[in-house]
DNA sequence: TAAAGTTATGTAAACGTTTACGTTTATGCA
DNA sequence: TGCATAAACGTAAACGTTTACATAACTTTA
């Protein structure tokens, strides 16, 4: 069933009557070949049921042809449906150019983080798109000798190739939305605001608020974990102070959210609207539909993949920053 | 910034004046070092900025500690979250052995999934969890010179290690406490019967039926795509027959179900019942709350790569099939 | 017909580790 | 003292590719 010994291009030369460089060529179809030759590497290589090692040709090619996705994404509690998406819009790319995909979780941890950087160690793989869980820490010291692509959120000091959403603009939109409808008392709940893509987000939210004349009411204001249960803690203090409207910058604090509201019978929309960010098919059986911020989560990691590539094909090209657009997808949850 | 030349063992073994050797088993710890040694080399490291080469790790020693993960998970359309958290599982047991995970999407279509194996080549991945989407295939005949171990379904003439879920016993002990309710008109919605999973639900489900003396109306089974849209288009043709209750053997499907009931404001469970398969945290959130089937989803992916591990340390020991229990969580739906 | 290309392939040195052996020095024991 | 053993480390051959350089056999050219 399993043959003991390797066999390897060396074995497929000599069966073949050829050199391992002629053997080489014919398996990456660098340099010609004549079709009789190639007929015969292909032959031996049959017969022998020859795979090719991948280790010894990064080794010596130094390419590995795998890009690492780093991101908090598999964690268990607080999954976070987004990541997936990017992970398959990445992949979908990758897959392409017959390109592997390694996942690393950072359970949105600096700690974890870190150390995930650290295993991947600098030969293993030929780039790395990640999604930072801190602005402050000073990644590139951790990095090895590939490209970094930053997706969602961008460290403070970053020189490198990003893709993010405009974040801004979308909020600003969603709370405009609500101010049109008649709300004045719109509260605002966050995860920490410490990611670029909150602070965006809660930028949106002020802004579309001062421009309406409207006061931030700071008791309608308010930042927790990232999580179901913070999210339904959240909206049992907030729902004290009478917000006429919730805007959830975070979907899996809008589970909690809405939990909260449907457990208290507490109608949407018609005594509090809701909107909240991220499109994903459950938004759309809760009664009633939410209202919410569709990010290109797909798209987002297509892009940052094709950039990567790029970057591979081109260091020294400038540096990239895509900024993609979000869409505001109204249902009755307002 | 960037080192033009890449510092090896090489240069560590210079900079510290021993052997190459020694260099090697100070990083692996494999032999013997005086403390004095272990302080030069570890110094000349840290001078140099030394990184190993992982690549040439895995060449030498014909270990790459990377397992592949081959499942439907990342598929952005029907993204069923199930194999999420089993991959969350996999990489806890991983990571603490320093192992890393690569992940594949068969997109549950045979072509995607052998296509994928081709591209994991031989010795670019030390194991294989996988989930077969196909029973019949000839998985063994793609198979590199590694362990694999099925996961959640197992093709038919498999002699591999699996761990996989007592599908039938808990399918069985749903649709029991629905007919302790009183329900005789009993549907059964489902993905294409062509899994092992579905086909023990299934099992499961008539075996129930009959032991309660229950005859199974073919009007009230129906099997289709795995989508949001096909549940919610069973669900309609469905429904004219007049079922007092539903058992879904499928996530996604299930949110289709539960958006054609909500839209048409059919009562649940007081003109229908609904028992869905996995728990996931929307299902919580829908009016009213599912009652579902939580598989150890974490767990299967835990004990999957734990088995892994296990079978590359001793490729001779007994093969292995684990089943994993499946627990029924009732809630107002039924 | 000799020189100069061309065409198709071969040779062998990397790539950066791990590891089976060997070697040196110090120590114990009779 | 002489010899065996142990303690600490070194030498160099793999691992299986890719690829710069070389070469042999033909063609063409003048």
């Amino acid at each position: 069933m399993s043959d003991s010994k390797n066999i390897s291009i060396k074995d497929v030369a000599k069966h073949a009557n050829v050199s391992t460089a002629t053997v080489s060529h014919v398996i990456n179809g660098t340099r010609f070949v004549s079709e009789e030759t190639k007929r015969k590497v292909h032959q031996a290589m049959d017969d022998l049921n020859y795979r090719i090692n991948s280790v010894a040709r990064s080794l010596r090619s130094r390419k590995s042809h795998v890009i690492a996705f780093l991101a908090p994404i598999l964690a268990s509690e607080t999954s976070n449906y987004f990541f997936m998406s990017v992970a398959a819009g990445i992949q979908s790319v990758l897959k392409q150019h017959r390109y592997h995909l390694v996942l690393s979780d950072s359970h949105e941890e600096e700690e974890y983080e870190t150390d995930e950087i650290r295993m991947l160690g600098s030969q293993m793989i030929d780039g790395l798109i990640m999604a930072p869980s801190s602005r402050g820490l000073d990644y590139e010291r951790l990095f090895g000798d590939y490209p970094v692509v930053y997706l969602d959120r961008v460290p403070s000091d970053s020189e490198r190739d990003c893709v993010v959403v405009d974040n801004k603009t979308v909020s600003k939109e969603a709370v405009q939305t609500l101010i049109g409808k008649g709300h004045k008392r719109i509260a605002y709940i966050s995860g920490p605001n410490t990611l670029t893509t909150t602070e965006e987000r809660f930028a949106g939210y002020l802004e579309a608020l001062s421009e309406a004349g409207l006061e931030a009411a700071s008791e309608l204001i308010s930042m927790g974990e990232v999580s179901l249960n913070s999210g339904y803690k959240l909206a049992e203090t907030l729902m004290v102070h009478e917000p006429t409207a919730i805007f959830v910058s975070d979907n899996v604090m809008a589970m909690g959210v809405m939990f909260y509201l449907q457990e208290k019978q507490i109608h949407v929309p018609g005594q509090v609207a809701v909107v909240a960010y991220d499109e994903f098919q459950w938004t759309r059986i809760t009664s009633p539909p939410l209202t919410v911020i569709e990010q290109p989560a797909f798209e987002l990691g297509v892009k940052a993949a094709e950039v990567m590539l790029d970057r591979i094909d081109n260091a020294d090209a400038p540096v990239q920053e895509h900024r993609l657009n979000a869409k505001l997808i109204v249902r009755q949850s307002i």
